[in-house]
DNA sequence: TTTTGAGTTGTTCGA
DNA sequence: GTCGAACAACTCAAA
């Protein structure tokens, strides 16, 4: 090669290719690109390869406006993110082609699918001579890397967990590029043509009102869950009326800030807060929950079908119910059971429930409806901005009691008793679910308890302003008992 | 190899 | 009202 050509090949563009990693900072393939030469920033919304599942409609909603975001910020680096749709596999090669670019970066992902996806890139930039770079930037510890004693994989949380820091401290989070040059003049695809956003009916109002998608939004996010949140987290994360969880999991999803900036800032805010301070035990529980993450990916790299086949076999054989009725009253919110109602309704309305709650609704689908967990995962992934491919079945199939470290058959929640228990004022169930809000306190966890001058007093006919209980928690407990018996293995 | 202790998040019942 | 045991037995991870 000679000196000219070695120096066009140093000047040659570098494409950065963004998935789940929409942001600036602490992203390892943007930050080497740039500092080697000008970069293209590119997004692909491939609807076209194999086996990649489609994004929910509340996803499609938060990655328009993470990618008008990041379109937003890379301006004020003087550039612009470059947007086409297709094949992954056919897109990106011809893309570096017409550049002439000399290298692709990016960020590694965990699903199968898009491995495959990533997998077939790599191949075909190869062979016109393209480098592909691929970096660590969305898990602390890539699947694979924490084994046991004996090599094999961990299939329960807390010996994955201790394995997993006896690693040593993930690795510092870095920051937003110095500079970045960029190629000008780079051919892209509108946004709004891509229709991710509800064109009909404009149910994503809710979510406008709760949520800032984008990096901007991910940090603000971050800096208020710091100041008031994490102060108590260890307990206080299990109210749903009060402000304690993080609420950053459709910003982690996306990639807008990274588990290494999480569980850093959660540290560096114990050790410096001012007001409440944030106990250790705090601070390992919410990196606990990033360790939950890091164990469904975990699980989702061994068992690549994760959302379709029961991680236990014999779970092959649970005599799940057929249901249409039970099922459309679950995810509107009309079980009867305030909790249960309340939680599906501020999925509906805002894209996100709370994660006791989640529990609840989700072991009332599994346990008192007897339906398949898989039902409850399509509409979580459908109406979740942070519908997660490895923690949305993971977490499924551990309240069915189908996954790796399930929840024991016997733990069936009681809505009326967790209501009780971590809403104990009723505050959240009147927010979610008004028409009972006039009921008083003890009450309105089991408004069909109350007497007949109670209901009138609120305003409320059962059956009419709020259904009677679709069944009973004594008898559902008892036939789903009776169900999970009936998988035990017959004596040898 | 065998053994041992442990395993996110609960509920109910009876003393 | 409080408290401990029962709810199955199993599988996993490590010693």
């Amino acid at each position: 090669m000679t000196d000219v050509a070695a120096t066009d090949r140093a000047r040659a563009a570098r494409i950065v290719w963004f998935r789940d990693d929409l942001r600036l900072a602490d992203h390892p393939a943007l930050l080497e690109a740039a500092s080697a030469g000008p970069v293209v920033c590119v997004y692909v919304l491939d609807e076209e390869s194999e086996r990649l599942r489609p994004l929910g409609a509340a996803s499609r909603w938060w990655l328009a406006g993470s990618l008008r975001a990041l379109d937003r910020s890379l301006m004020e680096f003087g550039g612009r993110l470059t947007l086409l749709r297709g094949a992954a596999a056919s897109v990106i090669p011809r893309l570096a082609r017409q550049l002439r670019a000399s290298e692709v970066s990016w960020n590694r992902r965990y699903d199968r699918a898009g491995r495959r996806v990533d997998d077939a890139v790599e191949q075909r930039l190869a062979a016109d001579a393209v480098i592909a770079r691929t970096f660590q930037g969305s898990l602390l510890y890539e699947p694979a890397t924490i084994r046991s004693g004996a090599g094999s994989s961990i299939k329960v949380f807390t010996p994955f967990w201790r394995k997993a820091k006896t690693l040593g401290e993930p690795r510092a989070a870095r920051g937003k590029p110095a500079w970045i040059a960029f190629l000008p003049d780079v051919p892209s695809d509108r946004l709004d043509d891509w229709r991710l956003e509800p064109s009909g009916p404009d149910w994503a109002s809710g979510l406008r009102a709760h949520w800032v998608p984008g990096e901007s939004g991910a940090h603000e996010r971050l800096a208020t869950f710091l100041e008031t949140g994490l102060a108590g987290y260890a307990t206080l994360r299990d109210r749903p009326d009060r402000l304690h969880t993080s609420r950053l999991s459709p910003h982690l999803h996306f990639g807008e800030v990274s588990p290494f900036q999480l569980w850093h800032a959660a540290r560096m805010a114990a050790e410096t807060s001012g007001g409440k301070a944030a106990s250790s035990a705090d601070v390992e529980k919410f990196s606990a929950e990033l360790g939950w993450r890091e164990f469904s990916y975990h699980l989702l790299h061994d068992v690549p079908d994760l959302a379709q086949r029961n991680f236990q076999p014999r779970f092959d054989n649970f005599p799940w119910r057929s249901d249409q009725a039970a099922a459309m009253a679950w995810r509107k919110g009309l079980t009867g059971y305030p909790l249960v109602d309340a939680g599906m309704r501020e999925l509906w309305a805002t894209g996100w429930m709370h994660n006791r709650v989640r529990m609840v609704a989700a072991s009332f689908l599994v346990k008192h409806l007897l339906l398949d967990w898989r039902e409850g995962e399509v509409w979580f992934w459908d109406t979740l901005v942070d519908a997660d491919p490895a923690n949305n079945p993971a977490s499924w199939q551990w309240i069915a009691g189908s996954g790796a470290d399930a929840a024991p058959y016997f733990r069936i929640f009681n809505p009326v008793l967790q209501g009780e228990r971590f809403d104990p004022a009723g505050d959240y169930v009147r927010r979610w679910v008004p028409e009972l809000a006039r009921l008083p306190n003890d009450h309105i966890h089991c408004p069909w308890s109350a007497s007949p001058q109670v209901l009138a007093q609120a305003g409320i006919t059962l059956g009419r302003d709020y259904p009677t209980p679709l069944v009973d928690h004594g008898v559902a407990r008892q036939r789903a008992l009776a169900a999970f018996a009936s998988l035990k293995l017959p004596p040898a």
